[in-house]
RNA sequence: GUCCCCGUAGCUCAGUGGACAGAGCGGCUGCCUUCUAAGCAGCGGGCCGCAGGUUCGAAUCCUGCCGGGGACGCCA
């Protein structure tokens, strides 16, 4: 990347105007910062070094500034650089090295976007989990748009990302969904089976109890008073893990692992890791219970691991989980995705990282803020408890898959949500997502009309390439790869919309200035196709990092 | 009461401690006989919640307060 061989530029500057003595030998930042300028007339890149060794070399920034540029090596790639009040270093990227990018740009295709600050390191991004108790709702698909795009930008910054979905198959939410299943089964057959008073009221019920009829038949009816069948229940899981699966591909969400929390115990490692636990003396017995004795680690209060009724928690389930992950699996790193109603559960979590021996950090837990569905003014209930489920399914028929996405991805994981069907079908047609596709779909047009101009181009002269709106737009495309690590160190997605969005407006305001099929100016015209055709790679690499569609016609 | 997140334009939101705070939507004015007007150009709009502090420099970091959301269960 030009901005890591500048920074590297402004270190060795540095570290030569110490050596000849120009510079007191004072610690130096590392890295040095690079930033752009939000004002073009600032340069591509700027360093302010100079400020922030004014005091320590107690010397003047500007004449700081001054050595720093003495001291820079030549290249070619810079045509400027100037020091400027407060103690600015501006670098002016070179006309003839921007234009070369064009078919730097058109050679990488989708591995321009390929960094490698991974270097191989192999994480687990874990997103969505929901039960498998009813179809995903619209707020489960928010974080299935987050973690799909992350694992994306996680594999182009070179990290080796496994994506992982973790269900339930067994306890207490499934046995509760194994009643209602089995008490909407037995109304089919007449039989007067109320269903449960803390079970799954939604009609997606009675439409699973359907299918089991269809598929099944009589053959999990049982004697009146004996309890559900655990064939139905597996039936029903599998049933909706279906439906998961279908709404999570629709939205461009593939998993390498479906792991299923009884393997946590089928594996060993659950008793493995209660066994540490206990010999670090961080369990203790009372009330019944077994409890993780956090209070002696950081935190103001114990947290139970195993129940008076003998059945473990959630929380030392996912101990176990977390010790398969990190033990087992052996990732360097584990990403969580998780909703604001699961925060309290970090600090323990983390704790049991630490007691496990192993670096807390490695566990990185992303705390979601949650969406609140409306319909107009009306609040719905998300829940799956409550008969009222808007699912993520209807959601997506409503507004569309890459509208979806769009929207979701638009907003920092820290903000709340408050998802207006009405309002997003309204929107629809003025969604931002079709302002950057509509993008796309203009240069396919264009590439497509371009007729003879259309011989011959990949030996076009890109150094015909002058205009303000033709070396802004290369710019733009530039800051792909700046992106994706931005991104990959903060895990914040969000980014990309908005990146996509002024990638459009620089391709959009070039097409306004610079007609590209111009049979008087073939030369020029076939510059510019190379232009469009790297343009329309990188937009095109954008949205499938977002896991939308670039479309040729709109 | 304790903990987490948020407070930026009329609305929805971006904004790695840097140079004059941005976008979309909405409002107003213009631009289609040449590659898609799902586009472009322009105008208007801001004590960056409030008060202190740190810093050469704060929307950004720290403290306190105010306002909104969430968590504090032998549910998940």
């Amino acid at each position: 990347m030009i901005r890591d061989e500048i920074g590297l530029m402004v270190a060795q500057a540095a570290e030569a105007a110490q050596e000849a003595g120009d510079l007191p030998a004072v610690a130096l930042p590392e890295p040095a910062a690079i930033e752009r300028p939000q004002r073009a007339e600032h340069g591509d890149y700027a360093t302010s070094l100079p400020l922030r060794l004014a005091r320590a070399a107690r010397a003047n920034p500007i004449d700081i500034g001054e050595v720093l540029a003495k001291h820079l090596p030549a290249s070619d790639k810079i045509e400027r650089v100037e020091v400027v009040p407060p103690g600015f270093v501006n670098f002016h990227l070179s006309q003839s090295w921007l234009t070369s990018q064009v078919d730097a740009i058109l050679t990488a295709g989708a591995t321009f976007a390929r960094i490698d600050i991974g270097r191989g390191q192999k994480q687990q991004v874990e997103f969505v989990s929901a039960n498998p108790t009813g179809p995903l709702h619209a707020g489960n698909g928010r974080w299935a748009a987050v973690g799909g795009a992350l694992v994306r930008v996680l594999r182009a910054a070179g990290y080796e990302v496994e994506a992982e979905y973790y269900f339930n198959d067994a306890g207490t939410q499934i046995e509760v969904f194994g009643r209602t299943l089995y008490a909407r089964y037995q109304q089919l057959f007449g039989r007067d089976a109320p269903v449960p008073e803390d079970g799954y009221a939604g009609a997606y019920m009675i439409e699973l109890a359907e299918q089991a009829r269809d598929k099944l038949g009589d053959s999990m009816l049982r004697l009146e008073g004996e309890p559900a069948p655990e064939e139905l229940t597996t039936f029903g899981v599998e049933h909706v893990m279906d439906w998961i699966r279908s709404d999570l591909g629709r939205l461009g969400v593939e998993y390498d692992t479906w792991y299923r929390e009884q393997t946590v115990y089928e594996s060993g490692n659950f008793d493995k890791v209660m066994a540490m636990l206990r010999e670090r003396d961080l369990v203790v017995e009372r009330e019944g219970a077994v409890w993780f004795a956090t209070s002696q680690m950081d935190a103001d209060k114990d947290e139970v691991l195993i129940r008076s009724s003998g059945l473990p928690t959630y929380l030392s389930t996912d101990i176990g989980y977390h010790y398969d992950k990190f033990v087992r699996r052996g990732f360097d790193r584990v990403i969580d995705i998780w909703g604001a109603d699961h925060q309290g559960h970090v600090r323990p979590l983390k704790l049991a990282v630490e007691a496990m021996g192993l670096d807390p950090d490695r566990l990185h837990i992303i705390i979601g803020q949650l969406v609140t569905l409306k319909r107009g003014e009306e609040t719905l209930k998300l829940s799956k408890r409550s008969g009222d489920v808007v699912t993520l399914r209807e959601v997506i028929d409503e507004v569309g898959v890459d509208a979806c996405l769009y929207f979701f991805l638009s907003r920092s994981a820290d903000v709340p949500i408050d998802f207006d069907l009405e309002l997003a079908k309204q929107q629809n047609a003025e969604n931002p997502v079709y302002y950057v596709q509509y993008a796309h779909a203009r240069i396919a047009r264009i590439l497509d009309n371009a007729g003879d101009l259309a011989q011959n181009v990949e030996n076009a002269d890109v150094g015909l390439l002058t205009h303000e709106a033709e070396l802004s737009l290369i710019r733009k495309m530039l800051v792909l790869p700046e992106l994706i690590e931005t991104v990959a160190r903060k895990l914040e997605p969000h980014h990309l919309p908005y990146y996509a969005q002024e990638l459009a407006t620089s391709f959009h305001d070039f097409y306004e200035k610079c007609r590209v099929l111009d049979e008087e100016q073939p030369q020029l015209s076939r510059a510019r196709l190379k232009l469009a055709a790297a343009a329309k790679s990188v937009l095109a690499t954008t949205l499938e990092l977002m896991g939308m569609s670039a479309p040729d016609k709109m």
